[in-house]
DNA sequence: CCAATTTAGTAACATATGTTACTAACCAAT
DNA sequence: ATTGGTTAGTAACATATGTTACTAAATTGG
């Protein structure tokens, strides 16, 4: 009897099932994903913070031999992204992205060039092998999350990740 | 130009844009939720994975006065939960749970009663402290729980859990 | 009964992550 | 200019997490 046709998420209940739980559930799936993409990054021989500031230099890297001749563009583009600017796009605190970005250097992914007017920043810049690596992860993650999305169609997933985005925003301001 | 109304997670394209890459996004919103559960673990002076422990411990717990007569079920009720089947319905590992446990052993939350027939294992039993701890904790998570999902309707929630579940299990078998 | 293997749990070490607080440089405002 | 405040980045320490490998106790199969 009683056959549990219960609304998922004990909301209600007074009985606490860890599993229901969506928090739990929400890190139980990054936690997967995360290690199933922790292969490749392994292979290329890097971490995931590393493999963050490498994504985030990244995208402020007018890649390759682009219009180099556009020192005017006032973004930053191909000077490079100073670490704070890192800090600021990522969920990591300076301290990590510190790290992660001497790690890189360490490499020869990443290059540090000091700013020449405020001497405490260095922009950070992709080498060559920085942008190779970079490639080569991306079109991994590309690939992997197309596979894991494969089956759910369009319109399901834009709900998906727009839910996403809204519980973020909400996450840390509901009452706790 | 170029209005930029593809759908979001780049699958295609070339650049890769860390911000729409969802596994990453999963693992912020995760964070994000964590961060601010910790408040309350915090307050009550466990960590997570104590958490964890506990709230599992408390599932084979057949809580308060309840039909205490109900010795007969074979499942292990009051006896308590060996470490090894909280390794099972966690993403903990045995070490892992070793730690938690020891710790709350420690905070007296809970107790160890060796197995007389198997003498590797031993019970985890809460005690009445740790049962007063599990359940404050346990509405507040539900409450912070109600909070998140409030403006959500219930159909959306119901896909949104589903879906959950679904990539959880694609989430190690797909190819990376 | 007694190896040979498996299992539960933990010790000991390595690495990673979080935290605090410091240094150096910049920015005001007087 | 000198002081007070702020910012970028990092050092140094504390804690947490992952990893390996061990101990002790079952279990299996001769």
């Amino acid at each position: 009897m009683t056959p549990r046709a219960e609304p998922e998420t004990s909301t209600s209940g007074d009985e606490f099932i860890l599993d229901d739980f969506f928090p739990y559930r929400v890190v139980r799936l990054g936690r997967a994903m995360s290690e199933a993409l922790g292969a490749v990054y392994k292979d290329e021989g890097i971490t995931i913070p590393e493999w963050r500031v490498l994504a985030v230099i990244a995208q402020s890297d007018t890649t390759e031999s682009d219009t180099a001749q556009g020192m005017a563009a006032q973004s930053m583009a191909a000077q490079g992204m100073a670490a704070r600017d890192v800090t600021a796009r990522t969920p990591m605190d300076k301290m990590a992205v510190s790290r992660a970005a001497a790690s890189l250097e360490q490499k020869s992914l990443v290059t540090r060039t000091p700013d020449a007017t405020d001497r405490r920043v260095a922009f950070l810049r992709l080498t060559p092998s920085g942008r190779a690596i970079h490639q080569r992860i991306a079109a991994m993650a590309r690939k992997y999350q197309a596979g894991l999305l494969a089956t759910i169609d369009d319109d399901t997933r834009q709900n998906l990740l727009d839910l996403l985005r809204k519980l973020e925003t909400e996450a840390g301001a509901v009452q706790s």
